[in-house]
RNA sequence: GCCGACGUACCAUAACCUGGUAAUGGACUAGUCUCGAAAACUAGCGUCCGCAAGGACUUGUAGGUUCAAAUCCUGCCGUCGGCGCCA
């Protein structure tokens, strides 16, 4: 959510950067907000003075209540101002959804940076990271490669949990715990403080981390319960601090998740349809920050270049993208995506994403920082550190030999008691 | 799931029974004093409206009763204890 201070001083600005976003989003909601945000101010001072009025003549009450003298032609008086007051009270909360509801419906400022496109083929290239290995023999796809050493259930899963789920068995079980554990040493390491996070949060926190659609899309409602599985660690993490002032002092706060990540896919009817892919339920290392206005830009390169340096050490050929104004979402200021080369498909696909959400975040959560001129809204920001699914089908891909066995990167060697490599001809 | 107790601001606590408009400490910030600090004193210390003067709101939450609700009544949420169930 825009802040509402901001919208007031700077619509010009908040129309122009909207506009940057072409034909999705609607600039002209601007002014419909500054004209409902008028009438509720007016009406809100209207029922403040009849609020006043009343305390008056109550507190009148009282005085001659004390003095044991006459009370009833006051009462009569006070008996008539509730109702209008009632009255106005109904219509201030009637503008009051309105305007939230349109506050919801306009996205983050954009950074300068980012690229103007209409989906993702327009994101802007950065960077290539490791080299694009040509092998000399026929690549299995990463489902044919699971077939052929027993590494995963698609039909039984299918069986008892619908489309796009999976057992994983035996050693590929095995290389998912060794990139979740590596990932988790890689990040202790870097001195983020790990926390595991609850899996389902409630509508209003979840309000505060994500967009309206993703209700439709993405997020599963627990029956009965005003309950939503989390899409990412991301989103418990960061209502987490939900009402609360911090400290400046204790910014920039760095954590990373582990949790599964549970999604509906709704809309991806058709895509990926074959393997893990795109899938239901995974699980990811996140990392998270919260930070004071001024760093939030130097931390997220921190961010990215703690991905970049940990898809390096796994030794993948992938590339540093920055997604552009069609692409970008609601609730980011500026993302990178990390999008791997999987030679099966011959096309780079996203492996992970680094967002600044500045304060989109913050002001619907009511995080702020204490700060000398008057507490401010903290800056959120997330990234990928790994996806269990998409890497796992990266390294199957990128990393298969002749026979079907599959070399294990020297990182993860010590997490898989020390196998350089898992299945082939005699499995 | 059932029974009971409880929920007051950053923290701690009072007012609740008997309705009269959140008292008091501590922490924190600024100022005075000081070479500096501590102590002491003064002010600030939550949200909203207003150019300002000022006003409104805020006792977990949503309602109800009342001229008036922290206080009385009801629903919901949460915490703690007991029972039940359980990896």
């Amino acid at each position: 959510m825009l802040d509402i201070t901001l919208l007031r001083e700077q619509a010009e600005l908040v129309k122009k950067n909207i506009s940057r976003r072409g034909t999705a989003y609607d600039p002209s909601l601007v002014n419909t907000f500054l004209t409902l945000d008028k009438e509720w101010r007016e009406l809100k001072g209207k029922t403040d003075e009849l609020r006043r009025e009343r305390n008056t003549i109550t507190l009148e009450i009282t005085k001659l209540n004390k003095e044991k003298k006459d009370i009833s032609p006051l009462i009569q008086k006070a008996k008539k101002l509730p109702e209008e007051i009632k009255t106005n009270e109904e219509h201030l909360h009637l503008l009051r959804t309105k305007i939230d509801t349109l506050l919801f419906r306009l996205p983050n400022l954009l950074h300068e940076s980012v690229p103007i496109g209409k989906d993702d083929t327009e994101n802007k290239i950065i960077k290539l990271f490791g080299k694009k290995k040509k092998p000399p023999f026929k690549l299995l796809s990463h489902v044919d490669l699971m077939q052929k050493n027993n590494w995963a259930d698609l039909e039984r899963a299918a069986k008892i949990s619908g489309s796009r789920t999976y057992f994983l068995k035996g050693d590929l079980a095995l290389l998912e715990q060794a990139l979740i554990h590596y990932a988790i040493d890689f990040m202790t390491k870097k001195k983020y403080t790990f926390i595991f996070p609850p899996h389902f949060i409630n509508r209003k926190a979840y309000e505060g981390v994500t967009d309206l659609t993703d209700f439709e899309n993405v997020l599963y409602k627990i029956q009965e319960e005003d309950l939503y599985l989390i899409a990412t660690s991301e989103h418990p993490i960061t209502a987490m601090y939900m009402d609360e002032t911090l400290n400046e002092k204790e910014l920039p706060l760095k954590l990373f998740g582990l949790s599964t990540n549970f999604r509906k896919e709704a809309g991806a009817h058709g895509k990926d349809t074959k393997g893990i892919f795109r899938v239901h339920q995974f699980n990811k290392v996140e990392q998270i920050i919260f930070s004071d206005q001024k760093s939030s830009w130097k931390l997220h390169e921190e961010l990215i270049k703690n991905e970049i340096e940990f898809f390096k050490s796994l030794g993948l050929h992938f590339r540093q993208v920055n997604v552009c104004t069609g692409d970008i979402g609601t609730v980011a200021a500026k993302k990178y995506d990390l999008e791997a080369w999987y030679p099966v498909q011959q096309a780079y696909r996203e492996i992970g994403s680094c967002s600044n959400c500045t304060s989109y975040q913050s002001t619907r959560l009511g995080i702020k920082y204490s700060h000398p001129e008057g507490s401010k809204y903290v800056h959120t920001l997330n990234s990928t550190l790994i996806a269990s699914s998409r890497a796992l089908v990266a390294l199957l891909e990128n990393f298969q030999e002749k026979n079907g066995s599959v070399k294990i990167p020297k990182v993860l060697q010590k997490y898989m008691n020390q196998k350089k490599k898992i299945g082939g001809n005699h499995a």
